[in-house]
DNA sequence: TGTTAGCACTCTGTAATAGAGAGTGCTAAT
DNA sequence: ATTAGCACTCTCTATTACAGAGTGCTAACA
């Protein structure tokens, strides 16, 4: 796969990738042979430059610049050159007591995982739940919320939870809803898609819309590549200060949860414009946000909000935000408030 | 709150707010009088300038420059002169046909109207998920999982869904577990956290002990002022072509999708590193990922990786990935997988 | 044959200088 | 109240020059 190297080109490779990565600055045969101690003359490091551009593990911007490496330059040393390296044992046994303090829950052990990579690589970091293919029945449950709405919660072998919004033709208790869930746990068991397919024809009117719903999920759990992906230490990669801020009020909850709950205070409704920071946070003195709840005020309500520059078109945004909220406020009323009765 | 103008003052601070928004280049009175038809001399429009900028409405870089509103120049900006802009038909057709398309699924009508946002304000946008307080019980559903693991269910008001890990002093059927989600949800219907906590005397073992786990969760629900948050359109803000291709993998699934079935083939385990795409992603050339899958290869995995510039401290990187996949694995193993009988 | 000293050449980055352009504030006249 | 005129200020863009880092090649050397 790669061409071999002698010793000492490989030790000049080493140093280049190391150089660039830490400075980020091409270096040459002079430098190369003043920082380390090279047993050789500038001349002969030349040469094997030259040697290792020819074979392509380095390049230059320009001729006359030093030689930063190439992806194939990159490629050996990650290959080759990089031994096993292991964290600081200070570090580890920190990772390992942040992940048994966590609960045993799979989300907070992901979010976790991205948390720790993220500071650990001083970079950015992704994490994707894992998933069983394909996937598997293994429990369903019938909720009654109000009227002839139901909730259906569906468990997947591996902890995946889905839930869903059904219907119904007409209302049913409880008691109806959890014996058809008992039901249609006991057909089901450890099914597959294609076994549930099956099995539709034997089953009540409200036993298949039930299990079309569960089929459903299960076609879309098959088919995605990705569940759920959980993020973290963007900001670590952004340079530009009033993208930072932006990304701050994103990725930092502390913040976010701040600057939520000094601004939705309970007697204002609508859209807020907050410019600038406001003079209350130093943080946000070059963006803007603009928010608004939705929902039912007090009881039940989130909130909707887009984040940009101070110089974002604030005409379009405003629009754009209460639009959106009134939209999402219609959803809630229609579904989850228990004395909804207001169709919009 | 605000000093009062005169027509003409609101005139000229209108123009140079929109002015500075498109542009992003400071305005003078020469050029204000020249682009906009204005009945005056740029020696009035000076004088009016002067006044703005004593009030506080405009600010200058330096003597001699243009002058750019201040935040209070926004506010005002937004408060009185922006008039109430409406999204074109069209677009606002188009939004709610989106929406109507969704599911009946809270969590996809957010990540919808995050990404809405995102397109129509061409900057980021959050959405945070809605809250009923205080948060009231309506439902829990006990599932045996492996030997003493019990996955717990616990839905709240309002469609909040919490999933739960809970070890048994000793192992007990399916039905004994119903059983108790039964009494439980019973005993326990709309309650708060207080209602439950006085409770929890009359009950046995197996009931205290899921009695504590959703004491705990409403506690946690009532506490924390934001539960989920989805965001889009980062990508948005960014400038830097290189960070752009980092935020571009962590956003957009089809691409993320796209290099885990790439890269992740059955028959490599282990960290790996893609580095500058590989010749593969054009998109990527200026980025490393390093990846490791964790879990159990075929039946039930998922990835966790750090992504940065390709110069990256790669000995760190990988040492941290590896290091956090092993611990995500022994996870898995423990309490995910139905024939572990690994303890690690 | 591998290594080295020497040399002419190339490209970048920085500093200095100068002038155009856009803008301001002030004064005096309308 | 408005305007023309003017001196002044600050930025931006070339242009020029030069030091610094680096290269490739040749010829000499162990």
């Amino acid at each position: 796969m790669f061409d071999s190297l002698t010793e000492r080109q490989e030790k000049i490779l080493g140093m280049v990738v190391r150089h660039y990565i830490e400075t980020g600055v091409p270096i040459g045969s002079g430098t190369l042979v003043k920082r380390h101690e090279l047993e050789v003359s500038s001349a002969t490091v030349r040469n094997e430059l030259a040697a290792l551009g020819e074979m392509g593990y380095l390049t230059q911007l320009h001729t006359s610049a030093g030689r930063i490496p190439s992806e194939l330059g990159y490629r050996y040393f990650v290959q080759k050159l990089l031994g096993e390296f292991l964290l600081p044992v200070a570090e580890r046994q920190t990772i390992r007591h942040q992940f048994h303090q966590a609960r045993l829950d799979l989300g907070q052990w992901m979010r976790l995982a991205a948390a720790i990579l993220a500071r650990a690589s001083h970079g950015a970091s992704f994490v994707t739940s894992p998933q069983i293919r394909p996937s598997r029945f293994k429990h369903v449950q019938l909720i009654a919320t109000q009227g002839r709405l139901v909730l259906m919660i569906l468990v997947l072998f591996g902890g995946e939870v889905n839930q869903q919004m059904l219907t119904l033709a007409e209302p049913l208790t409880q008691a109806q809803l959890s014996a058809a869930a008992e039901r249609l746990n006991g057909l089901f068991e450890n099914a597959t898609y294609e076994d549930i397919a099956i099995q539709t024809s034997q089953l009540n009117p409200l036993e298949k819309d039930v299990s079309r719903l569960v089929l459903e999920v299960l076609e879309r759990s098959d088919n995605q590549m990705i569940r759920d992906i959980y993020r973290d230490g963007l900001i670590n990669l952004i340079e530009d200060e009033s993208t930072r801020q932006a990304v701050r009020v994103l990725e930092e909850r502390t913040l976010l949860a701040n600057v939520l709950t000094e601004t939705q205070t309970p007697d204002v409704s609508g859209v807020q414009v907050v410019i600038g920071g406001e003079g209350r946070w130093e943080e946000l003195k070059d963006c803007t946000i603009i928010l608004s709840r939705y929902g039912a005020a007090e009881q039940f309500s989130g909130t909707v909000a887009v984040i940009g520059s101070t110089r974002m078109p604030y005409g379009r945004n405003v629009a754009a935000v209460r639009y959106v909220a009134d939209l999402m406020s219609g959803f809630v009323y229609q579904y989850y408030m228990e004395d909804a009765n207001l169709d919009s």
